[in-house]
DNA sequence: CGTAAAATGTTGCAATTGCAACATAACATT
DNA sequence: AATGTTATGTTGCAATTGCAACATTTTACG
């Protein structure tokens, strides 16, 4: 996936820092960077470490909803941290840097040609984030669980071009992706594999049917 | 909300199209832009008229899925047209230009002002989508058809800093936003009218309460 | 290596939901 | 103003789902 300063040579990086009025923290691990940071138009870069969006419902059921490694950005709007319900959580060390998101858009550093680039950075991981929202709508807005994962299935497969669909994380996960109780995922897992429409081994589920239409 | 050429003079908007070698189409009302267009990197404005983003499921229905205005924009990662679900229909007689998401990306107009503005302004429509898409998951991520409409009452009376709710479009078409069948959503909008929480008169709903937990 | 924590699998049951079918109301078009 | 179309309101019913509870397995970590 595509990176922030892909593109940008380290030189540049720390120019272009310098341009954006770039504030860096370090987080220790397991605490929270919207404590310390949480204006409206903040744009933020994980530049080491690792962060979690987590989200805790009324309940006090805790979800992942992003996760979150080098160079990966986060936003007060991209990453809905305007909703109370969710914090961003430094999972081990990290260092952070935070921008003013007004000062990218109206930098005058136009004429640097890695002020460009890292735009057109930031402009191809927006694409990515609306494509894959988008996407996990059109999983969510099926009706019933068994064509949720059916979706599911057919976009990740199709994504690969692969009829193995690995999960990169748990099935308890993929319940909270697709927004369903988990214990009834298992079931209708169940009746695709008995149905003969999958195979499931480990983290590894086969699609034994050719389309799904 | 902000339009791609916000604050672009005419002239200036003239020649970014020749600088993104841009392609300017007609379509008649009724008819399909993504017969013409679907190239995987296109970016469209909607320069005149008016269009609407389709989705047809495989029973046959269909569902608004986005309306397009004057100066508003679509894109095949960004309006899903990957997915053969999903049209463009223009509504009446209009005119569209299509520029390659590449030229945008790659181009070398870093040095005009009004080219950075461009850039500037998709990077705002980008990061509104985001929050817009964030938005919607919220609600549709809710487990029960309740929830789901006091999410949505939430969202709605924050933004607007109002105890009404008014409905844009028709109760039809919210529950396709919500992703539920029409009749459950009446249903359970009467019990929330018989438990005193809300009120309906035409298009306004009045929240009762003061505070959705 | 042992133990606590997290993930997985399973099932009964009540609650919620989608679906179909219909009547009526509102809207649009000629 | 008449007529066809779309939206709204309502309800019974079967199917789906969430929830709770539990056993078992796997993973994480001191």
């Amino acid at each position: 996936m595509k990176k922030i300063f892909d593109n940008i040579s380290s030189q540049n990086k720390t120019k272009l820092l310098r341009i954006l009025k770039a504030h860096q923290f370090t987080f220790k691990k397991d605490t929270s960077i919207l404590s310390t940071v949480k204006e409206e138009n903040m744009l933020g870069i994980i530049i080491k470490g690792y962060a979690q969006i987590i989200r805790t419902d009324h309940n006090g059921n805790r979800t992942i909803i992003e996760e979150l490694e080098e160079e990966e950005i986060f936003g007060y709007d991209i990453s809905s941290l305007g909703n109370k319900e969710y914090d961003i959580i430094v999972k081990e060390d990290t260092e952070v840097i935070i921008i003013d998101y007004r000062i990218i858009l109206n930098c005058e550093a136009n004429n640097k040609a890695f002020y460009n680039t890292f735009t057109n950075n930031l402009l191809e991981i927006f694409t990515a984030k609306i494509k894959e929202k988008n996407e996990r709508l059109e999983i969510i807005t099926q009706k019933t669980i068994r064509n949720k994962l059916l979706e599911y299935f057919s976009i990740m497969s199709k994504k690969y071009g692969s009829k193995y669909v690995y999960l990169s994380s748990t099935f308890t996960n993929l319940a909270d992706y697709l927004a369903i109780d988990r214990s009834a995922m298992t079931r209708e897992l169940t009746n695709l594999k008995n149905e003969g429409f999958i195979e499931i081994k480990g983290k590894r589920i086969t699609l034994l049917y050719n389309e799904y239409i």
